[in-house]
RNA sequence: GCCGGUGUAGCUCAGGGGCAGAGCAACGCUUUCGUAAAGCGUGGGUCGUCGGUUCAAAUCCGACCACCGGCUCCA
């Protein structure tokens, strides 16, 4: 039998049966849910008799293997309702899928294999004795809701992996331990760039002196691509009176997820877990001419939410959020023109990271339409707006029925790691609502007042979440422009220190970051605590730089130097040096390809 | 919030009812070095917090806090 990318999903959901069989020969009256195949395995839920944890993982494997040679036929047959009740009365999930199945008059199928009989749609073609009994392997054990409610019981979820052949597990293996290895939540404490305490509290990180930097740098960025097309920087209050979220909507929606105040004088508050409200107070301080228009007022800052404990996680969920937000109030007619500038913003941010991206039309969900502000009508018009505008852009678009904001559609910009993960980053947002409930209008060319409409937009989104992304990504190797240090001065002796400073200071002059360490430890120490941080150019220094006024670029850091006319090399004089570093910071040069960075170049 | 796991020095971790341990880091002295860890020495702890059991708790039990893997949620 050969085991190709198609069949591979039909092995994972025998293999979830087979996972079912070996549990309940080793705990007796555990009951099997469901069990689909997913991306890279599979998995199953049960509830059991017993407490399971990660350590029983091995020895429900091991008499998976023992029952796999058994499974050499499946044989399936369509049964009645009365035949599942006789089969299947100790189970409870299978009945009550079966009672539903039923009801809707689908045929119910009863599939066998090694003597384990399941209800299941089927697709069991293949002899799963056939496979490599190391091709899979049990993962994890985690809670699931049954059905994915959690208003349901929680039962027992085991995930297993499941691949081709033992080599592509193995290959799997490899790379989430790659993955793990640039892991934010170790690498930014450990490149100095967060903290967290446990007196501040859950997913309320700490920026460290690097971290801010960091921050600043890439929110500079952001506003040097805005500012050149005629935003504004505006700054809010973190606070608000209730009455502000009322007339947006938001209480009503959002009140669980709000940090709410009460004033010594009984005054309900809220922290504010977005700007846009705040922001429309701006925008209606005043008669607004059309000519005026648009207004396009930008704001980095925080946000607050009160996030469930458990869905906290490292700087990818956090209840305190910089928001790197803008909002352009405008007139319809020039809807596509601002989102146009918007789109090429993103395109020259992300460009910069190296990241490739797709876009998606976030639609509302017409199933749900209490979960939106504003009418039919109004919805329809702005998806029709967004259609046109990716349709102008030419670009493949996929529609998201349900990702929609609750005020508005949206185009969401999706970025592809440098191992292959995707997340969504950018978003821009057409808002018909939030003018509407703020009564937002300009005076037009009529005398008339005439409604607004607002567009929303992020470059980064969550600065934090970003920043978790990009340090995996970057596997915390930064871009020189970017890097919190970049350049270490290292000589080989203090001897050479008054060289060092000439150094640093002629780099200093020139605004780049630059760290000098003293010789009281050996140069191959202080080398090697230089790697660990990243630092992007490591110059050694001693007596023959000092007699020739060059430097010597550690050769095996993370990319050659190239000076600003294009030449390589790891011994240019100080100026050649400076120029080259400034050269490259100013063009926010990524030195090496994200696949490049795998490789042992970096310390991981 | 729910299910499971974890919590010992700044970091990585050992120990497991009877004196709190190692390596790295920090600090001091010696070394001044040519491309990833010099040598010797010193300091550092309410063993996450609070409570219980016990003659005795870091160790056993409970609650809480925090973190990790999932589920649910995510303007």
């Amino acid at each position: 039998m050969k085991i190709t990318h198609e069949n591979i999903e039909v092995i994972r959901h025998s293999l979830a049966h087979l996972l079912a069989m070996a549990v309940r020969e080793l705990y007796p009256g555990a009951q099997n849910a469901i069990g689909p195949a997913i991306e890279n395995g599979f998995y199953q839920d049960f509830e059991l008799p017993a407490q399971i944890s990660e350590n029983d993982l091995l020895t429900i494997e091991k008499k998976m293997q023992e029952l796999l040679p058994r499974w050499t036929e499946w044989t399936s047959n369509t049964v009645t309702l009365e035949e599942v009740k006789k089969e299947f009365d100790w189970n409870k999930y299978k009945m009550e899928l079966a009672n539903e199945f039923a009801k809707e008059k689908k045929t119910l199928t009863f599939y066998t294999c090694g003597g384990f009989v399941d209800l299941c749609k089927g697709g069991h073609t293949l002899p799963l004795a056939e496979i490599d009994p190391h091709s899979f392997k049990l993962d994890r054990v985690a809670g699931a809701y049954w059905r994915g409610d959690e208003k349901n019981k929680m039962l027992t979820r085991i995930y297993g992996l499941a691949f081709a052949t033992k080599k592509e597990l193995d290959e799997y293996l490899a790379m989430r331990a790659e993955a793990e290895k640039r892991d934010h939540k170790k690498l930014g404490p450990a490149l100095d760039l967060f903290t967290f305490s446990e007196l501040v509290g859950a997913g309320l990180p700490l920026w460290t002196p690097k971290g801010t930097l960091l921050r600043n740098t890439l929110d500079a960025f952001v506003w040097e691509l805005r500012s050149a097309r005629g935003y504004e920087r505006v700054e809010i209050p973190h606070i608000t009176k209730k009455d502000l979220y009322e007339r947006s909507g938001h209480w009503d929606k959002f009140k669980d997820e709000l940090f709410r105040i009460t004033t010594r004088e009984g005054h309900e508050f809220a922290m504010k877990p977005m700007n846009c409200p705040h922001h429309t107070q701006i925008y209606a301080r005043k008669k607004w001419s059309y000519r005026d228009l648009p207004q396009r007022y930008a704001n980095t800052t925080m946000v607050y939410r009160d996030e469930q404990s458990g869905e906290l996680a490292g700087l990818a969920r956090v209840r305190c959020i910089t928001q790197d937000d803008a909002h352009v109030f405008c007139r319809e007619s020039q809807v596509k023109e601002e989102f146009l500038k918007i789109w090429d913003i993103v395109h020259e941010f992300y460009g910069a990271i190296g990241f490739e991206l797709k876009v998606r039309l976030s639609l509302h969900d017409p199933k749900h339409p209490e979960k939106y502000l504003g009418n039919p009508s109004s919805w329809k018009k702005a998806e029709g707006i967004l259609r046109d505008i990716a349709r102008e852009k030419g670009v493949d678009a996929p529609e998201a029925p349900g990702e929609a904001a609750f005020y508005g559609p949206k185009i969401d910009f999706m970025g592809k790691d440098s191992i292959g993960r995707e997340w969504q980053v950018a978003t821009i947002q057409l808002d018909m609502n939030m003018p509407e409930r703020f009564n937002l209008t300009c005076v037009n060319e009529k005398s008339e007042d005439e409604r607004i409409v607002m567009l929303h937009a992020a470059i980064m989104g969550a600065i934090e979440r970003y920043l978790a992304i990009i340090i995996e990504h970057f596997a915390g190797a930064f871009p020189l422009w970017l890097s919190p240090i970049q350049v270490a001065i290292i000589p080989v002796s203090d001897k050479f220190a008054d060289y060092g400073a000439k150094v640093r200071d002629a780099l200093q002059k020139e605004g780049v970051r630059v760290e000098m360490k003293h010789a009281d430890e050996t140069l191959g120490k202080r080398i090697r605590a230089a790697e660990m941080q990243k630092i992007p150019y490591m110059v050694i220094i001693g007596e023959r730089e000092e007699k020739t006024d060059t430097v010597n670029v550690r050769p095996y850091t993370i990319a050659p130097f190239v000076t600003s006319d294009g030449k390589q090399t790891n011994e240019p004089s100080i100026n050649e040096f400076v120029a080259g570093i400034k050269k490259e910071i100013e063009g926010k040069q990524i030195r090496l390809e994200p696949h490049e960075r795998k490789n042992n170049q970096i310390p991981l």
